[in-house]
DNA sequence: TGATTCACG
DNA sequence: ACGTACGTGAATCAA
């Protein structure tokens, strides 16, 4: 069996990956796009073949000037975008720190260089694999040498194998014969001129009949028209032509085959590159190519843990002494299995739950030795509050950490910790949560090493007393929040149920009576269908898949169609049904209550989420949804009080702008939209309409998403150019605000993220894209991101006031549910004033604004009563 | 698994 | 000129 050698065209595999996959970008803004996508095709390709040996080659001209995949774009030769760019020195580095030899010439480009190494590999005897993306190189394909096109699209790789007869089959030519084809077809792209009016069909006929150039001149009698015409014509280009598309096999490469014998990828030196490119994933998928010549570099970072196992009572007792005197542990537990301790690096213990080890003792003993621990770190730290008791300083939580540090990944968990910070590679994540000791084990041992290293980079961020003050705090609050959960009425839920079920059914008939058939209404592709090819509605394509049936197209239809109605009905009541109606029942526990989670690390802005169920998105704008929350209930004895903020947002607008119009605006205590609407319009304060007020009302909701007159067009159905008048009246009547907005936007651009009034930090890598889009995108994000987060702030540290007050004042009372800008207690029905008073008073007092805060608060005795 | 749709702030 | 509002989570369909 002969070696193998697979080569390389860099140039060519970057653009694939660069366009085959969304604009990635580390936490530095950085893209990294185009080299994962370099890597995965690589992996993708050392995968399920043997190659002894590998090489790289790269164009060394500047990819702005010549290269065709650049120009690929449509003809005119547009610069590759910035983004691509400057991907393109790292590769080097990064291969090089790989030992992956790169070949590079002046004067040559990747495929003359390729080609070269091609039939020399195959005349020392080697089979030989050439990737590439550009079809240029089909030439080169022989028995011995495959070419390979690798296809990406939506980050999944396809790959294409070219040898003589496989050219022969798709293009009916040999790869010699290609070259000619080539000639006479040119290559606008390439600027290879051909020959007038020959396209691949034509050029194709010619060569099959005639072999080559050569041949075709030599019967050029036997050709007519105008096809003859062209063909004596540009004769001289024809030659030239197939000058320009020859690839060079005669390079001057130097480099020898031993030079290209794979070792090890992945050594300390590239694994620091990688890593500080984000590029985990290509350390896993790579290290497995390296094992037969590796150095033994490879397993270094390989990460094992083997906590102590403890199933006996005494070993646990010792165990818990030793934990109450350390003066620093890591925790994690591990559900009903048991619980995961670090002490140190290489002290790892995990207690099981066994015999006499219940959950209960564990909790009751790990309370009673970590009561007086000066340092506790553990991941999710809220699932270790019933082993930690309440919240103290001392108490660390990596995950937050992380989350503060860059809120816009979503791998804050313990395996990604230790790859991130701690160089440990414990192996694929997937694995490792099915296994809930080990995946314990990891979280403890990853807490107790990571907190310290993470804090410092949060006080560098100046986030400290955000996460000390805030953050920590809140997360007992929450965990408190998810405890107590919120009663459900279980029958009155199928009874609402039952009657959407009814009203679902008439619709369905009528709607397959009106469509003149039956099908699927919750498929959009089949409802896009029917309404516009079938029924022959007015209302064209929108999206790659079809049909837009979004409710802001059906709505322009309702009018007219009775059948689109319809369906906009059934599509309230079936989303009622199957997310509310339905889908609530799944969730509720024995005790009759919904407990949900409340993310603390998700969200871009520093919101808190909610899932499973989502609790924050409970309908009540419609009368029909808001019926559901009747459901929610206080239990015996006990009433809700619902308060939320009074624009919390358009008030943060006010003081962070400092706009003076606005500031007083608020302070005359009027109708905020009618008041802007009475300014921007410049009428008297009586004389506005309601539809001014509708308006100004948009306008202001616009400012605070980070205005654009599309978006404020789309939303009040007027023109842009009318949208774009409210702006500018706007922003003249508020100048200060329209200062503060630019002054966010340049100010993030400055520095690559925006910033909370309590220093909170949102990274927005799209202010630096070249794509106007998603560098629009990024400037509204900038715009919103200070004020959003602010608001969430505040709400945070009302909620940790609010927890601490009603725990001294009003234990009995809870704080059940927060949505956004809205706090739900469940109060005893003696406490109601005393409750109210209390959340009103640290709501409005959260924050000392320029412009009151101001909570409005409502009891009753049900969800939808007390809002 | 990703796209679409829609519930909330 | 480019094509859009900011932030979420769940259900459903169609690969």
């Amino acid at each position: 069996m002969a070696e193998k050698i697979l080569l390389i065209d860099g140039n060519s595999i970057m653009n694939r990956g660069f366009y085959g996959l969304p604009l990635l970008a580390n936490k530095d803004g950085f893209h990294t796009n185009a080299l994962l996508g370099f890597f995965n095709i690589l992996a993708k390709t050392l995968d399920g073949d043997d190659f002894k040996y590998l090489c790289v080659a790269f164009d060394m001209k500047a990819p702005t000037f010549r290269h065709k995949m650049y120009a690929e774009y449509k003809g005119t030769r547009k610069p590759a975008p910035s983004e691509f760019i400057e991907q393109l020195p790292v590769i080097r580095v990064l291969l090089k720190a790989m030992k992956i030899p790169v070949v590079e010439l002046e004067g040559y480009e990747a495929d003359d260089i390729l080609g070269t190494l091609a039939k020399r590999f195959e005349k020392e005897g080697l089979l030989v694999t050439l990737l590439s993306g550009d079809r240029d190189l089909l030439q080169i394909a022989s028995d011995n040498i495959t070419i390979s096109i690798p296809k990406t699209s939506k980050g999944k790789t396809e790959t294409f194998n070219y040898n003589t007869k496989d050219v022969y089959e798709e293009y009916g030519v040999t790869p010699l014969e290609f070259i000619d084809v080539k000639a006479l077809q040119g290559d606008t792209s390439d600027n290879i001129p051909g020959v007038s009016k020959v396209g691949p069909k034509t050029a194709t006929q010619l060569i099959q009949q005639y072999k080559n150039l050569e041949g075709i001149y030599e019967h050029i009698e036997e050709t007519k028209g105008a096809l003859h015409d062209n063909l004596i014509k540009d004769k001289e280009n024809a030659f030239l032509s197939r000058t320009l598309a020859t690839i060079d096999i005669n390079a001057p490469v130097e480099i020898k085959l031993e030079d290209c014998a794979t070792v090890d990828f992945i050594n300390e030196e590239s694994l620091e590159a990688l890593r500080k490119y984000e590029l985990n994933s290509v350390i896993k998928k790579l290290e497995v190519f390296d094992g037969a010549v590796s150095e033994g570099v490879t397993d270094k970072g390989k990460d094992e843990i083997s906590p102590v196992i403890i199933n006996d009572k005494e070993e646990a007792l010792k165990l818990f002494d030793r934990i109450s005197k350390s003066d620093k542990i890591g925790f994690y537990p591990a559900g009903e299995k048991g619980v995961a301790i670090s002490l140190s690096e290489t002290e790892n213990y995990f207690i099981n739950v066994f015999f006499e080890i219940t959950v209960d003792f564990l909790k009751e003993h790990m309370l009673e030795a970590t009561s007086k621990i000066k340092h506790l770190c553990a991941f999710d730290i809220k699932k270790s509050y019933p082993y930690i008791g309440e919240y103290r300083e001392g108490f660390d939580d990596p995950e937050i950490l992380d989350y503060l540090i860059d809120p816009l990944r979503s791998d804050h968990f313990a395996i990604h910790i230790g790859e991130r910070y701690l160089d440990l590679f414990a192996g694929d994540e997937k694995e490792i949560l099915k296994d809930e000791v080990r995946y314990a084990s990891f979280a403890a041992r990853n807490a107790l090493m990571s907190s310290d290293l993470l804090f410092d980079k949060v006080r560098e961020l100046k986030m400290d007393s955000l996460y000390r003050d805030i953050e920590m705090p809140l997360s007992y609050v929450l965990y408190y929040m998810e405890k107590d959960g919120v009663l459900v009425d279980k029958d009155a839920l199928t009874q609402y149920s039952e009657k959407l079920s009814k009203r679902i059914g008439e619709l369905e008939k009528s709607i397959y009576h009106q469509a003149g058939c039956e099908f699927n209404i919750n498929s959009p592709k089949q409802l896009g269908e029917v309404l516009f090819e079938t029924l022959k509605l007015p209302g064209g394509k929108k999206t790659r898949s079809g049909y837009s049936t979004a409710a802001d197209v059906l709505e322009k239809l309702s009018e007219e169609y009775g059948i689109v109605k319809d369906i906009l009905e059934y599509r309230t009541y079936s989303k009622l049904k199957s997310t509310y109606a339905d889908g609530l029942q799944n969730y509720i526990a024995e005790d009759g209550r919904i407990h949900t989670s409340f993310n603390q690390t998700i969200t871009a802005t520093g919101r808190i989420s909610s899932s499973e169920p989502n609790l924050q998105n409970i309908p009540i704008r419609t009368e029909l949804g808001r019926e559901l929350r009747k459901v929610f209930y206080p239990k015996k004895g006990f009433v809700f009080i619902d308060a939320d903020y009074s624009q919390i947002e358009l008030r943060l607008m006010a003081h962070m702008s400092g706009d003076e119009s606005l500031i007083e605006a608020y302070r005359s205590n009027k109708d905020i939209h009618r008041i802007t609407a009475s300014q921007v319009f410049n009428k008297p304060f009586e004389e506005v309409t309601d539809q001014d007020r509708r308006n100004a009302k948009a306008v202001n909701f616009g400012i605070i998403y980070g205005i654009s007159s599309y978006g404020l067009s789309q939303d009040l159905s007027i023109s842009a150019k009318e949208a774009a008048k409210y702006i500018k009246d706007y922003f003249a009547t508020f100048p200060g605000v329209r200062a503060y907005i630019d002054g966010n936007v340049s100010k993030a651009k400055e520095l690559g993220y925006s910033e909370t009034l309590y220093g909170r930090i949102r990274p927005i890598p799209e202010l630096k894209d070249s794509n106007f889009m998603r560098r629009s995108f990024g400037e509204r994000v900038a715009m919103n991101a200070p004020i959003q987060g602010t608001a969430a702030d505040i709400m945070k540290i009302a909620m940790i006031n609010i927890f601490k007050r009603l725990k001294a004042e009003t234990p009995d009372s809870k704080l059940i549910i927060q949505v956004h800008d809205e706090v739900l207690i469940e109060a005893k029905e003696t406490d109601v004033e005393k409750v109210k008073n209390i959340v009103v008073e640290e709501m409005n007092n959260a924050a000392s604004l320029k412009v009151k805060l101001e909570a409005d608060v409502k009891d009753g005795s049900n969800w939808y009563e007390a809002h």
